[in-house]
DNA sequence: CGATTAATGTTGACATTGTTATCATTATGC
DNA sequence: GCATAATGATAACAATGTCAACATTAATCG
């Protein structure tokens, strides 16, 4: 019989898993660090032993989250069979992704300048955001010039983030056909 | 000479500015109702005299913001002329104001929920973030049909809502040109 | 005018939060 | 088996949002 032992065996995950947890039934961000510690049954300073302090804390479980969502992403991509085909079913896991996870989302994104994908250390942060980053570059036509492949893809980037965004802050009702339409749409974008 | 009187005159007005003048000068939309009371030269229970709790003041806040960004961009369209060289202009604007102020840009979407412009009582609210709709919708094609009208228009606004975020989160690095041929581009953007 | 009442500010208190210092318990390595 | 590191708990502190009770000024009306 698993009794309550002084040690937890290992609070640091059980942090991390609960904590996501709890992100996941809510919409907003605004974790509390005795709040956690009080659902994982343990004093709120035990977390201090395994996280500097509550940034810490939240900057991990936004690292998880980025890791998720990059799987999320990858999984659709792969679903539709990539390509062009892909890569719309990639922008609308995207949406997808924020609108099922708000507060995962937006914690993500808060956190993200500590996470520094871009500064550096690429290989050090694991597949994180990068597969994200990578889809994002890899999709642009290779015949284009360097300066506006990056250009198209920050393009695709912002236009799903954006969307994400503005869907969360209750900005625009979620309507998948219409996001479909917004993603996909080739056409129509002039200007 | 104006003494320290016990009636301040128009607290709530200088809530208001001095609220304003913090964000402006930080990055973080953290403001503090305590704090904000001491810059005022007020006791902190004063403000609830003029809201009823924080999160009001937030929202109003948001609200100033929101007229805010709306004149600058009013502003950056009438200066390029109209047309489509106004429209990139103005979405250069949205970025921009955004840079410039990311602390008033988060807290406005942050409280934008609060501030319903989309669901009913446009009028009421007055000229807020109307205008930055109404640029958004009037500048589609009246060709089209209405549905690849509403996709065209918002697909515009998360461009540069995304843009904006990314930037503010530390994703991407502000780069005047960049974001220029992101927003202006218009043949290069398949899919 | 002068007095009553509403408007506006202040003080003190409370619960909650992140955090630190100190102490308690368990696990680990020689 | 014992010293020591690892991990946990308690108590306390400062700061925050908020409320109740009280003080002071402005407005209203006879």
């Amino acid at each position: 019989m698993t009794q309550k032992k002084y040690h937890h065996g290992d609070l640091r995950a059980a942090a991390l898993e609960t904590g996501t947890e709890l992100l996941k039934s809510r919409d907003a961000d605004d974790l509390g660090l005795r709040e956690l510690a009080r659902e994982v049954g343990v004093s709120a300073t035990a977390l201090y032993r395994h996280f500097p302090d509550k940034d810490a804390l939240l900057t991990a479980l936004a690292y998880q989250a980025a890791e998720a969502l990059g799987e999320f992403q990858k999984q659709a991509g792969l679903r539709a069979g990539g390509g062009n085909a892909g890569f719309a079913a990639m922008g609308i896991a995207y949406v997808d992704f924020a609108v099922e996870n708000p507060a995962l989302f937006r914690l993500m994104f808060r956190k993200a300048a500590n996470i520094d994908v871009l500064s550096g250390d690429i290989e050090s942060v694991g597949s994180a955001i990068r597969g994200l980053r990578e889809t994002v570059a890899g999709l642009t036509p290779a015949t284009l010039g360097d300066d506006k492949r990056k250009a198209s893809a920050l393009r695709a980037w912002s236009l799903v983030h954006g969307l994400a965004c503005l869907i969360l802050d209750g900005q625009i009702e979620y309507d998948r056909e219409l996001i479909r339409s917004v993603v996909v749409s080739r056409s129509v974008l002039s200007s």
